[in-house]
DNA sequence: TCATAATACATGAAATTTCATGTATATCAA
DNA sequence: TTGATATACATGAAATTTCATGTATTATGA
């Protein structure tokens, strides 16, 4: 008889977690040899088509909160990764966007993610993960904002 | 025709993170309302079992780093949730356990993480949801250690 | 067994994050 | 309009996390 499981193996926030956390940990590596913590990655990642976004609006794309972001952002400019700026249609904004230098990390390391994301799915049929990229599309979406 | 979707609204790693926080950002009121940060919370949650954890498996276990750890237990240890102490069998490590004030709280949270998990989960199909409970088990267990 | 290496945790300093709040600008309602 | 309220971001202080390293103990192998 198998030991009895913990409340946590079967809980849905830490299957979540745990997924994610494991997924992550094994591409850290390429973003750390780039010289990017973690949020840096997502935020060049999210700014890698080229738009514009709001402090706010950045904060919330990458999971952070905005005196998080605010700092983390005068430390990337700092680092030429991205610049920002006021916007004309409302002074209390700041529009954060990539530098070129930061396009150029952001598309090596997006290549680099792509291979490993594949790595990582290779054992799941094609109907699982659309299934599941489905279920945490629609997590995320219908969640409460 | 749509807008073109952005690389992190495809990427597996994103949207898992997305999801993670999401799901966990509702829950995390009640954890808030019970005195807790998010991370004590998986604390409690892991040990309410009543098993015992060294230092290392409980920070491998609730995704923290060791020094973390470390510092998290000496404060929930001044607040009453947990204590600690040495292994006779290795004295290089420290055990730590529920109190039975931890265990209370605890077991009141996971009551309602349960509820919580349940209306999350309203929304999808038995089949959807054993499928994605499945995955994300294997991506965790099938990532390299 | 004894020297060497490995493991487990603790700790100080530095970096980061968070909370509370401040400042400036925009929106709304009378 | 204009006063009141809401929004958006910045910032200082406090709390937390992380990195690098230290200390103690255990495992290994010559």
């Amino acid at each position: 008889m198998t030991s009895p499981k913990r409340f946590v193996d079967g809980y849905l926030s830490y299957l979540l977690g745990r997924a994610s956390h494991a997924v992550f940990r094994e591409f850290h590596r390429e973003v750390k040899a780039a010289g990017l913590s973690s949020l840096e990655w997502r935020v060049l990642a999210t700014l890698s088509d080229g738009q514009r976004y709001t402090v706010g609006d950045l904060a919330h794309d990458v999971l952070a909160k905005q005196p998080t972001l605010t700092k983390l952002i005068q430390r990337m400019e700092e680092n030429g990764w991205v610049n920002s700026g006021g916007d004309e249609a409302d002074a209390r904004r700041t529009l954060v966007y990539e530098t070129a230098k930061g396009h150029a990390v952001a598309m090596r390391l997006i290549r680099l993610a792509k291979a490993h994301e594949k790595r990582v799915l290779a054992q799941f049929e094609l109907h699982e993960i659309a299934l599941l990229k489905n279920v945490l599309n629609q997590l995320f979406i219908r969640s409460p904002s």
